[in-house]
DNA sequence: CAGAAAGTTGCAAAAAATGGAACTGCGGTT
DNA sequence: AACCGCAGTTCCATTTTTTGCAACTTTCTG
């Protein structure tokens, strides 16, 4: 395996659970010798992907990841407008938003915006969930034709949880409803005690496509709360939409 | 020169002015055969640090890399408690405040808080500023000792100015004055028609080092203004230290 | 549709990463 | 104070990757 593929696996391994790692960390985690990952997490450190915490042997991302995934932001308008957007509707609820992407088959979230409630689903980005066994992944697939879902999934689904589809043909009607109504709804699928409800964005430039989420703890919102989220996510969506379209246009 | 540096080279890339990179602007910015500039994207794409723009030829940091830095954000308690206490003081006075670090010789912002004022700094986020010519990174020098800072700068020194020391004498000069009063306050220096106001924060735990900064055009501010600012910094740059101390008590 | 520019691939030489083992440094123990 | 165990580092021959050039293919552009 080549150094950078390594070097990605590192940082796969921080996220929600996992701030730091020392170089056992490392060898347990990658299941390489120690040898290498000394030499690997310097390597990286010099490089400026990683830094050292104070003067201990534990290292951390470097600054050089944060300016990039600030770069990241504004290289697509359409991530920058959607962000936008959920913001908008997470401080107006008082719930947590996310803009999140389709990767492979896995939805991860690109932005989050923690909501203000005292009581709020916490922010969790870096968790990744399945496309088919999430609501805010059946947005994002919804816009791809069944044909296309049916080879992304090809190998055959795990559902994540009883609630969730259990065959391709399951997913398919999900997706055809959430086509016609245009949101995706997810009741405590991916997480116990928390409703989520999506909307999918493309731009139709770069053919990118993310999905505005809002979700919140399902004893807190009455079916109103629901409706009404769901007009501020299909104007939110329609404005983003709007935009890029403008944006389209102009350049012509 | 390893592949993982080049990587770095290319995320480098990535910056205010620059949100996405051809294989020809690789070429040009790292001046290396273009065969190379082209393996060396399509295998970081392939390791998930970039992702293709749509379906062209772009490229930008990929989800890996956003993933990477929320999680340096979390995994900084005192990165953490800093930005806190700067969105407090950012709200209070409208004006833009950065958390600060020392990378080598430089200073890079770490997070940062948009004013409100019709009139505000705007946010540079990324941009880096040599430590000896900024009021940031002297308020950083300032926690070193002399020997230290001559130590850094053994190279010479290159003022970014004429409003900043000239000299290494009279940078040590400044930072003894930043040792007596707490703050670090620089006008106009790094940016025209700017003022910015520093104090620097160890954590004892660990020895990192962050600095909250609070900048606002020098138009808007009065003498007494300054003063305000000045004590909301150095009351929130205690709270932090006094947090952080908590901490490492609690902890034995 | 020709010509140019951007991007990709093949190949041998050069550079790097690898893994095992030996070594260092540090805190705790007897 | 010597010893032990653990985390981390360094050494070195072997294996693997990377490099730069040139030839090739694809994609724009006029």
């Amino acid at each position: 395996m080549s150094i950078l593929n390594s070097a990605a696996a590192v940082l796969r391994c921080f996220g929600a659970e996992c701030t730091e790692l020392t170089v056992m960390d490392t060898v347990e985690k990658l299941g390489i010798p120690k040898s290498n990952a000394s030499r690997l997490l310097r390597a990286m450190r010099d490089a400026g992907l990683l830094e050292t915490i104070g003067q201990t042997k534990r290292f951390r991302p470097g600054v050089l990841v944060l300016d990039a995934a600030i770069s990241y932001r504004r290289s697509s308008s359409l991530v920058e407008r959607a962000a936008e957007a959920v913001a908008k509707i997470s401080t107006a609820t008082g719930h947590t938003g996310y803009v999140s992407k389709l990767i492979d088959t896995e939805v991860a979230a690109v932005t989050d915006h923690p909501g203000t409630h005292s009581l709020r689903v916490v922010s969790n980005i870096g968790r990744r969930l399945t496309a088919h066994g999430s609501g805010t992944g059946r947005a994002l697939l919804a816009l791809l034709s069944d044909d296309e879902v049916r080879a992304l999934f090809a190998d055959g689904i795990v559902p994540p949880s009883d609630l969730s589809p259990q065959s391709i043909d399951e997913v398919l009607e999900r997706l055809a409803e959430v086509r016609r109504t245009g949101v995706s709804f997810s009741a405590q699928e991916s997480t116990r005690g928390v409703d989520a409800l999506s909307v999918a964005v493309r731009d139709p430039e770069t053919g990118e496509a993310v999905a505005l989420c809002i979700v919140w703890p399902a004893a807190l919102a009455t079916e109103e709360d629901r409706k009404t989220i769901e007009t501020m996510l299909l104007d939110g969506a329609a404005e983003v939409s709007a935009a890029l379209g403008d944006r389209t246009l102009r350049k012509r």
